[in-house]
DNA sequence: GTCTATACATCGATAGAC
DNA sequence: GTCTATCGATGTATAGAC
């Protein structure tokens, strides 16, 4: 078979011990995690893609054969997240239900960068974008469901993050709905009375 | 001035009172909208937008001569329909939150199909389509304040809402958090509750 | 007001040298 | 494994006939 390109299904590929700077195929990925969530879909052409993460277009076209193979390449990387995401939120020290809302409220965190990301690829009608996005949710139901019993509270906690994240996503920055700690804070205190009070 | 393709900044210019079929700026405005809000807005292509209205790419071009202004047109109309909603949803019967919440859940009207289609604009890192939903987002946490007196139990209620869109424009239709008739009044019931008991 | 033809830019992907 | 050069397709927009 000769050389080839590390294969696109190949998620936590960590770096190997001694090598302390990412990988060309990591950067590659970032680059272009970032170019999604932080422009747009159609910001984030090979061109703009390779120039970022200081590669040619042909080197970056050795790690990964195509567009196709670039968005397979976050999307794995998602799975890998969410799993971490879901099982933090199993073991939170303030349950579930603050944790869910506590990291719906935007931040500079790899996971969200990949969530909006992904969240473009789903917009520009990739359905594998779109799927990763709904079992993501079914995941998370999954835990506030036992969390709360009540499987309405849950889906309506489900909702209020699905939210943030959608204003996130779409929104001038300074004009997201909840704003600073304090709102999250009370936003957590209402949300556990509401839970708790059905 | 001679002949000069109608303003696209002139909403609301309904049909002329005898003309029965629209006109083809408005089935342009509509195509490009639903490719929009039904494919991506790669798809919307003014090649597509052309085909899908029944006109030719020239035909197309001499109404809206550029892709911004096909925007700007689609943004035109929403302002009028965002006024349209406020109203509605200020003298609706069960009150604004019961408005708001019900018709939040997805549906086929045409101010859902203009929202969608905005938000892939927005998606798509256009500005003033970014303006436009925080502009909208603003109007109804007005009307909801109002209402719930609360601001924190507004916003809340505002964050179930944009969910609803989110999972609208980005999820399988199989998959949205909240599904039927039923759900919508449990939910509703259970706002309510929440809102009054605080 | 609507059409055809075409110019021009950009993007994804291939070929092949190093 | 990374580069340069280039091809082919597609998208926006213009020019000009009808």
């Amino acid at each position: 078979m000769g050389v080839m390109p590390p294969a696109a299904s190949t998620p936590s590929s960590s770096p190997a011990p001694g090598a302390a700077q990412s990988s060309a195929r990591d950067r590659v990925l970032d680059a272009y995690e970032e170019l999604l969530a932080e422009q747009s879909e159609r910001a984030a052409t090979l061109d703009a893609v390779a120039a970022r993460a200081g590669v040619s277009k042909g080197g970056l076209l050795y790690h990964f054969a195509s567009k196709e193979a670039l968005a397979s390449g976050v999307l794995d990387r998602f799975s890998d997240l969410i799993e971490d995401d879901i099982r933090r939120m199993r073991e939170a020290e303030d349950g579930p239900v603050d944790y869910f809302l506590r990291t719906s409220i935007p931040t500079d965190s790899r996971f969200e960068r990949a969530i909006v990301a992904i969240a473009r690829l789903a917009q520009a009608a990739d359905p594998r974008a779109r799927d990763a996005l709904a079992s993501a949710q079914r995941r998370w139901l999954e835990v506030l469901q036992e969390a709360v019993g009540d499987p309405l509270v849950a889906r309506t906690i489900m909702l209020i993050g699905d939210g943030m994240y959608y204003n996130t996503a779409l929104l001038p920055a300074a004009n997201n709905v909840l704003r600073d700690e304090t709102d999250i804070d009370d936003l957590v205190t209402l949300i556990r009375r509401f839970a708790e009070g059905r």
